[in-house]
DNA sequence: GTCTATACGATGATAGAC
DNA sequence: GTCTATCATCGTATAGAC
């Protein structure tokens, strides 16, 4: 692996750990293995760096969603599958986490890639909620984008409250819940 | 107010805009309008000083849930008046902002708190979710800790689409598509 | 492209005067 | 109780040699 490209994946791995702030370009170095020099030869700085970074988690964050979603089965399914996939839930989100970070949200650059995959996530399962209606799977007043976000605030609310307990307990009973709701 | 409790408060106003790691002494004590000296003679340190703050703040947030939550009405309202109240959105959750804070889930003392509150608030929800089935007010095949769980969730969650979009819309999407599936 | 040297403010804390 | 040194280390970046 190229030099920028460990710095890429070293930033990555960091910010999913720490955070930005919580991320320094001497932690990033160490991980990858590289000096001052690469760094500053590769990216502007850290703000240039961690914005790589982000882009390609969100994208791969995105990528991941995507496959689940649009796979087989009905929208319940497919809904199912994407609240019941494999995570690391006591890592958190890599996307989602970055929210709390003060100097993302300050930066409109920095939150761009998280406002757009969760976003884009967003509209994949009120499209499917939609679909759902029309087969009589879903009541017909429920709302595809509501429903969506709340899909999408179970996963990310359940990632705080199993960080808050120290076990993904608390995650798997949110979305056993949301489930029990949309099957009724 | 007392150079010790400004201390306390002005901790907590920064804990929830920066977080633990992106707080340090300097800034409280400017807030605070006291010198160093003041500081290491109240506290031991930064992780003592911040335990008060969070504790305080986590007492602060469980009183106000628990007065809309014992508050008037039937179950289902009850969790309405608690998913509607109102919010500073954009800002998040003082309490559960703390999750995505490595240093804080690295020390149990720190996070005690937050875990502590987040599981009170989520037992008086499924106690009344549970009162709420047996009024017939939800179907019988709901469970109330899930259901309250949920319900934490999409709060916590909500927050973090708020913050990713920088409106407050897909948290307010997000309770009234949760609410929907409450009522049907 | 990568390295070392250098810089300067911030961080988190201690010591001792008042 | 509060203040002002003082300290070692970290954070972020630039300069210039190789």
């Amino acid at each position: 692996m190229s030099t920028s490209e460990r710095l890429i994946e070293s930033t990555r791995e960091l910010l999913w750990e720490r955070g930005y702030v919580g991320t320094s370009p001497k932690a990033i170095l160490e991980r990858a293995d590289a000096g001052q020099g690469s760094m500053y030869h590769h990216f502007k700085g850290k703000p240039d760096l961690a914005l790589a970074a982000i882009r390609r988690t969100a994208e791969e964050l995105l990528a991941t969603a995507e496959a689940v979603l649009t796979g087989p089965g009905t929208p319940y399914e497919r809904i199912e599958a994407y609240l019941r996939r494999e995570r690391d839930v006591l890592r958190g989100c890599p996307v989602g986490r970055l929210t709390m970070d003060p100097d993302i949200i300050a930066s409109d650059e920095l939150r761009a890639p998280v406002d757009e995959t969760l976003d884009r996530i967003q509209e994949l399962i009120a499209g499917i909620v939609e679909e759902g209606k029309e087969q009589g799977q879903f009541g017909p007043r429920v709302n595809g984008e509501e429903i969506a976000a709340t899909v999408l605030a179970t996963v990310q609310g359940g990632y705080v409250l199993a960080r808050a307990s120290g076990s993904p307990a608390a995650f798997d009973a949110g979305v056993r819940g949301l489930l029990s709701l949309l099957r009724s």
